[in-house]
DNA sequence: AAAGAGTTTGACCAAAAGGTCAAAGTCACG
DNA sequence: CGTGACTTTGACCTTTTGGTCAAACTCTTT
């Protein structure tokens, strides 16, 4: 087994590949929905040879998954408690959009997880994904306490921006179905700053 | 094959237990996640039984997806122009986050579908939904236009209450797991009001 | 109560899918 | 340039799964 020492350049560049496909297959089918050929298929390798690379389907995509975590919440971590309250509610805001915009797969790939009872990462949602909003959460309870941004339970605040911005990717083909010709990502950016600017302005 | 002349008791009974049945499997693994098996199973029937009354698992969730898209959309239908506009609004979003509480399943069951880019709906969202919604975007910018409601894109407006509603029960995991002991629907009635309210007010 | 329509099932089938393995091929390095 | 580690693959195995079918059973109706 490919492990122990350090990766060869071969390992390296087909590990990437195999995770790749394994983005765009997952998050177009879920785990069920996708098969193991078709990964092999869209990273450019055999079956067998995909197989050498990770013991098995579920290994791929739990380790996509624990790869894309931190990704993920990275633009939560970057609200800083230290600036100013609603420029940083709204920075954040922009870049969970420019995520679901730049990154749809990835949303996709957790909607599909979340969506389905979470059966692979219950504990990371439980675990450090709790702490980090929790943490936040008290950031945005202190900021209305002073004053600074209008009463809200800021648990759902931050639900209400995942679920307007995560939108965009997730629902990706209803929002085109209705939107026609217009891209969504005309209006989107202006649409849920006003949203965020008119609930918090103090 | 039962069909043409009147159904049966029978094929009353079953056919209801094998759509429920359906609704419950479906939208927890999703399309190509569920098995005939275990439809058959939640519906207290054999496999050769099940496939009496539907010729496969395909026809299932397609009768299953028609069958609930009226469901879905009548909050939306409901959306009287002759209204009050913001209470028409809130009326809408309450009802739609009622449904959230009440027929997560449905909720879910879309959710799965959507998000793998609609394979089996799309003609409809692009055919009856667009319709409906672009109806819908119309009475909202004439009231935009009376000044009754502060302006907003109205087709963004209404993404936004789906998304902000239906978050609840899609990602009802994931809520549950960050708030802990917290019921989610404790605090959303008044939150998701709150945002309207304060996005809306003219 | 008999006949025919409607219902149910065990046994079966073929295809799909996850995974294994031994053998062959390629690469890095002394 | 040879040797051992690493990589790749064809063939194969097993389980799962959607679906079929003929035979048996039950219900309704006359």
């Amino acid at each position: 087994m490919p492990q122990e020492r350090a990766p060869t350049r071969i390992q390296i560049k087909n590990r990437a590949a195999i995770l790749e496909a394994a983005l765009e297959v997952f998050s177009a089918h879920g785990f069920r929905g996708s098969t193991v050929d078709q990964i092999a298929a869209a990273a450019g390798l055999s079956k067998p040879n995909l197989l050498y690379y990770f013991a098995s389907k579920e290994t791929i995509y739990t380790a996509l998954l624990e790869r894309l975590l931190d990704t993920w919440l990275d633009p939560l971590r970057a609200l800083d408690p230290g600036g100013e309250p609603l420029e940083e509610i709204l920075a954040y805001v922009r870049r969970k959009l420019q995520m679901s915009r730049d990154l749809p797969r990835e949303s996709r790939l957790f909607a599909n997880e979340i969506v389905q009872g979470a059966p692979r990462i219950h504990a990371a949602l439980s675990g450090d994904l709790k702490v980090l909003v929790d943490e936040k959460a008290e950031v945005i309870r202190d900021w209305i306490a002073a004053g600074k941004l209008a009463p809200v339970h800021p648990h759902h605040l931050i639900f209400s921006i995942w679920s307007l911005t995560q939108h965009y990717a997730d629902f990706d083909v209803q929002v085109r179905a209705v939107l026609g010709d217009e891209d969504p990502f005309e209006a989107a950016p202006e649409f849920v700053e006003t949203v965020f600017r008119r609930l918090l302005q103090a």
